[in-house]
DNA sequence: CAACGAGTCGACACAGTGTCAACAAACCAG
DNA sequence: CTGGTTTGTTGACACTGTGTCGACTCGTTG
């Protein structure tokens, strides 16, 4: 899943300890560059020359680490996704048991994840508009849940829980673009935009209801 | 509700006939300009000089009418919701005699308008990212639909149609924010996407669910 | 006819992007 | 230790797009 442009061409293993600072130094250091400015402003605002100056290189250095100043967006994406998907598997196990908590837990830690990278989140989001691979990218970290959700809504089903009614994917389908919007605007601070406090309630009341055709299965 | 910048200067009443085209039909020719390009490229592959040439002026003179592109854009948004806003009241009507099929109504009301203007709506978005008039805009409109929600929501539940739950204005606010995102998908042709055809069926089912508790109303 | 104002234009300054050839410093093979 | 290779780094350059300005045109109006 990890983008084909995430990285430069410093990919090798290398542990040397050189005067200059290395490589993956500065690949760090940029990105950290980057993940501090977007918490100031927004990516439309950050210059690769800042990115560059940030990290203590000239702007020209910058293109030996990252073919452009979206691409860090991208690698940034890529980590704190792979971060995510770490925590999924646990929450899964719950949903057997107590279906309930257990939607509950996944919207929960959603939130979580997103709620810690805002700025990185927006930035994502802002560059979808734009950038085709950033596009691309959601489109595919989007597809995963829609799939992991429609594959828990059968189970649902099939343990004989939850009722039959819209095909278990288009109801995944609208139940991940509602929580990504909702999300987004309360982050992002939009309004209209959840009450941050009940945000949880709201979505896990929409997400049970329909799922189980009632706000809580029997 | 008319956003402040949609206009350069030429806002008095003038009806002459010169020998050079006038200004109002040169600004309504950049917006027909913009409308045509932005069914082929995205926004940020227009330049102000495209839409300037399309309208027969120099790049210079379009500063004359609009301050930039992003107003163009700015101005159509004003004059589609404009149009939207006619539509309403009788929609409005329809829910107090039949409940499903106003609710219906309202979704594929919403459904025609924006999906015979996807160029725009997806320029809309992507500005979004970008511009902060164009966000207050879209925040401005998307709080006008919530409130309008809300007040329908609370209306069924007066009529005592719909049991109490969540708070009236989150329920609508999240649906809202489900339409918003689900049919931009389907515009955009992102994926994951509902599928077209069903889309309708599967908001309307999870509108109801929600607000009667039940996909259907008794 | 003179003054005015709407409309137009070319030239300019500016900001940002991406590329390139050339240089520097460490590393490694002989 | 020496010379070639790899890894980094840089300034200069070409290019694209934006927005501004002063000067010009040409109907309109007093």
């Amino acid at each position: 899943m990890t983008s084909s442009l995430e990285t430069g061409p410093t990919r090798s293993v290398r542990g040397r300890r050189t005067a200059r600072a290395s490589g993956d130094e500065r690949e760090r250091a940029i990105m950290q560059t980057a993940e501090r400015l977007l918490q100031e402003r927004p990516i439309g605002e950050v210059s690769v020359d800042a990115l560059a100056r940030g990290a203590g290189i000239s702007r020209s250095a910058f293109y030996f680490y990252f073919p452009s100043k979206d691409a860090v967006v991208l690698a940034l994406v890529d980590r704190l996704v792979e971060e995510a998907e770490l925590s999924k598997e646990q929450v899964i196990a719950q949903l057997a048991s107590d279906p309930v908590a257990g939607w509950r837990a996944s919207l929960e830690l959603f939130y979580a994840i997103f709620g810690s990278h805002r700025a990185l989140i927006r930035a994502a989001a802002d560059l979808s508009a734009v950038n085709e691979d950033a596009r691309a990218l959601w489109s595919s970290i989007m597809e995963g849940w829609v799939a992991d959700v429609t594959e828990m809504i059968e189970a649902e089903r099939e343990r004989g829980v939850a009722p039959a009614g819209l095909p278990a994917r288009d109801l995944a389908t609208a139940l991940v673009q509602l929580n990504e919007r909702a999300l987004r605007a309360i982050f992002v601070e939009e309004s209209p935009a959840l009450a941050e406090e009940r945000a949880i309630d709201t979505l896990s009341h929409i997400w049970l209801s329909t799922i189980y055709g009632s706000p809580a299965p029997r």
